[in-house]
DNA sequence: TATGAATGAGCCTTCATTCAT
DNA sequence: CATGAATGAAGGCTCATTCAT
């Protein structure tokens, strides 16, 4: 693909160092280039911008995890009532191991992405995912027996749910501790989910009658 | 008691608009004072930095919010194993108006401290809230029932919760719309932790025979 | 005289206290006042500027100093050639216990006046007052057996003569200590100039046979 | 070695001047800057800070500075109890060329150190040389025949002799002039504190008998 | 390709002084 | 007599960006 030059590289390096540390707004683009051993002239014969700068260390992978987490979406989209809960989990817990793999081999740029892009358009990341998620789920949801709870609560409740595996994604954890974590999360979400629905539905056919 | 000058409402108006909009760190002081019509000389003869400022807006309600998580942490560490979980729900529940209410009352204010304080002394309050809390829930796990669930997924599960009662609270949600789904989400967490420590006790007690 | 009320005493003695630590220039005005209870408004009343403050403090005893280091020259001025040296210095001597006197009841404004007035009209105090004496003292100076010593030199002596001599009196000694210090520099300084004054007139005679 | 640039070069110019004139704590460097016709911007890429100018400025002649007046010190550390006073003179008055001609070659940067460093690391730089010099100086005074003098007046009188060679060093003095006048200066003070050790000796020993 | 000189707007903070009340 | 609100200039420093070479 695009030709990445040792120059670059050195650059991304020392990039992907100060963004962590700092973030990106707080980073100062000065020293990253300096960190490299460069200087600034060189910095701006590869890149327009600092934001430009984080986009190259970060593009790759933010597309790659948009990806995998729309496939943790589809695995919830295929829920159906009816069938046995336990079932369902195992669609969704099999897809685990991969999306470990994919968080070990990127952590770092994930947590760029995740927890230090204020100031880029990244900002905002997670919640733009949950939003898109959650706007393809939503029409499901009454066939997945949820429909008695509330789509902005639902909203509200993927978006912890979505923020709490960034918080397992962008831990210490290694990919073992990763899957678990991951799978008791999934469980405490969707039975909590699930009561939370049977609850409201009960509730509402109370009303009618 | 302490009196507010014109002059100082004109700036802390100024200051929380630019507070909301670019964050403590990114407001520039320069704007604020002069958006309130004044020169930075003006505002240093009413406060001694820029955190001063943003303290001065923020301190009486963050005072009152620390007070009123703390009483929901209380509701939670009533649990007792062998209650019914409607009864301790309840607990919670009879609480959540009086929330609501200081909510809705400061919710600006709920706003800088929690989204917007990144450079203050308040950066990480929602962070240090819920180790509080949890470090005192901690040694009730089992006899909440909960002795299943690994501590720090435990706490992961908390920060979760605390969190989507911060983006409760710092929504724009009427008050009623606060307490229903403050109530939801603690039926979600409550239900689902609980449904996760039995899994776990069961796998446990499996592996010992 | 001129009355003095309260609060001017107020602000003169925090004054003092800021002028000390910090010296003229660096002491905040702002702080000098609020020190004593007051606001600039008040201060502005009594004073015209910064300036004025600090000449308030030490105008009199500035005064008293000069005339008091006029008549260390005077002992000086009245050495003759031919009388013995320890007679004249019973003279010089004689004066001590008054300067040390004075020396112990203004010290803190003596100090403010040789040690802490840079940026004031008093800098250079030291300067001028050396200045004038030794330009009284110079056409005596062939008469006093000190013909051979180059002008200039003689001056730097004496500036450094004065110079220990406010060491001395800025220092934390007691009158006693002063006393006998001043007395010892008195006989170093002497038999010093003079020693140099009887070789370099021997050098002078032999170049002219 | 390190090469200096033009833009360098005017900027040091422009602030040796502002510091001569101001004092390093007062000169501004805005001023600075702009008089040698840049911005502040331009400065900062050279230039940490306000200080590591000034240091730029006087760290070489500072470091021969102290070099050199080291030797002095040696050379009055040489002085042997029963010596002949004349030729003990002649080993310091030996090093007064060299002495002359460093002085010569460093008028401004010594003055910059010597009399306008304050707020900077060389700040104090006499007072801490009399310190260093007199402490090794100290236990050979009895071996000097100095034994009655207080070594607190000593201190007094060594400070005194060190801020005239100061003051010979930082006056407009050509090197023939500086070799005569600190000679001069040397001869006054070694005689004054000779003349003094022995009073103080004979008194010692009247009070005995 | 890479340098490095330079910009200019911006940052937060301090200060002596003025003046209407 | 004293307040206290307000000014305005200045302080040292940082930064992303431009551009001739």
């Amino acid at each position: 693909m695009a030709e990445v030059t040792a120059t670059q590289q050195a650059i991304l390096a020392s990039a992907r160092r100060h963004f962590m540390e700092h973030g990106f707004k707080s980073a100062s683009l000065n020293r990253i280039v300096a960190d490299a051993g460069f200087t600034k002239g060189a910095f701006y014969g590869y890149y327009a911008s600092k934001e430009e700068l984080f986009d190259a260390l970060v593009a790759q992978t933010s597309q790659g995890l948009a990806k995998v987490m729309g496939n943790i979406t589809a695995g919830w989209a295929g829920y159906q009532v009816g069938e046995q809960a336990e079932h369902l989990d195992e669609a969704f817990f099999a897809q685990l191991p991969e999306l470990a793999d994919f968080i070990v081999a990127h952590r770092d740029d994930l947590r760029l992405i995740l927890t230090h892009s204020e100031g880029t358009r990244y900002e905002g990341f997670l919640e733009s995912l949950v939003e898109n998620n959650t706007q393809r789920i939503e029409p499901m949801l009454a066939r997945m027996g949820l429909g008695g709870v509330d789509p902005d609560t639902y909203r509200l409740l993927m978006t912890a749910y979505y923020g709490t595996l960034v918080r397992i994604a962008t831990g210490d954890y290694a990919k073992d501790q990763i899957v678990a974590k991951m799978r008791d999360v999934q469980i405490v979400f969707q039975t909590g989910i699930l009561a939370l629905a049977q609850r409201r539905q009960g509730a509402q056919e109370q009303e009618r009658s």
